[in-house]
DNA sequence: CCTCGACCTGTCCGCGTAGACATGTCAAGA
DNA sequence: TCTTGACATGTCTACGCGGACAGGTCGAGG
């Protein structure tokens, strides 16, 4: 159970609402790491408040709750994120199409693989702006800005997502030539 | 439900039986892309088989029965392949991992990013012989061995996450040095 | 004053999934 | 001959999860 460490982690950052969890994963923590909606976040709070490791810390306007971290709560996000298992879960539709790329006709390849070339590139154009808007206003000595371990990660996989899927073009192109002939 | 798209896809590569489709799930495909047990692989076949993708094509000893793809399966197999949504489904435990990286106390961040950087280190010795011994036996013109691209993948992201563990390391340090003063 | 949109919390249902349970066959080697 | 281990297929149950359903509050602007 993951989302109960996503939420466990968050939290850590100070305390939030269920709502403002749920924005949380509408962001980058959503497209790269763990999808989940308010629908499974609610219930699964109200869970970690019976287990003890989050409270209620204030209520606000709207019936609004506010979850803060208890020391237990504390105590098991770090032995989880200390705590590696052998193979962690891995659910990744992306990935998935990757590894059955050689599945398709050749020229279906060379195009799915150009459109990921082409996307990875978009993103990084995307990305690499604000990373580099970050490190401008960071001093040596201040806190990283939170995400930006998670954006620099980002970056790198697109990046690396990019370079494969130019060494699998050319691959492809050596093992079967198509445009030429 | 990628799990369908994940049989398709194997199942293009030849026909094969619940049980070889197991264990190729337990192979680098569950490694990084997606996880099925049997329990869920033999009805799913059955539900498959039921909607026209794919059929029985021969029994064997022991009950053993591969299926094939239909033109129906294959045309399935090939629309998802190449009609991408806008925002994939992804479950990744060890990203998480990485996005919560600033959760932790500054020692034991670096502990854990010194830990990644290693395993990855590992992980990239052991994927280059093999992948380099593919590659000694390819020549140009042979169609490439299956799994070929997806070892590729799986070893520039290794490459990619050691290289941005050895970063954020770096920029913790920067941002609170704690093996000095 | 009123309306609209963002804020905010929940439940319900059907499907996906993991792990345990159940059953049986065949081949190799002791 | 017997035992062991790999081969092989299935079901069952409890839980995770997404999307729909449901209801209510507050602030800003017309």
């Amino acid at each position: 159970m993951s989302l109960r460490h996503a939420l466990l982690g968050l939290l850590a950052d100070g305390p939030a609402s269920g709502y403002d969890l749920t924005r949380a994963f509408d962001g980058s923590i959503g497209r790269y790491a763990w999808q989940a909606g308010h629908s499974r976040i609610y219930p699964e709070l109200a869970k970690m408040a019976e287990a003890g490791q989050v409270v209620v810390d204030e209520t606000g306007p709207r019936g609004r709750k506010t979850y803060a971290l208890t020391d237990d709560g504390h105590t098991e996000l770090r032995r989880w994120m200390l705590h590696w298992p052998e193979q962690a879960n891995v659910r990744d539709e992306t990935v998935l199409r990757m590894f059955l790329v050689q599945s398709l006709e050749p020229e279906d390849a060379r195009r799915l693989l150009e459109g990921i070339a082409a996307h990875c590139l978009a993103e990084i154009e995307n990305l690499r702006p604000v990373m580099e808007a970050d490190d401008a206003e960071h001093r040596p000595g201040d806190p990283l800005p939170f995400g930006r371990l998670a954006g620099e990660y980002g970056l790198r996989q697109y990046e690396a997502v990019h370079g494969w899927a130019l060494w699998s073009l050319e691959r492809l192109g050596a093992a079967e030539p198509a445009g030429t002939s």
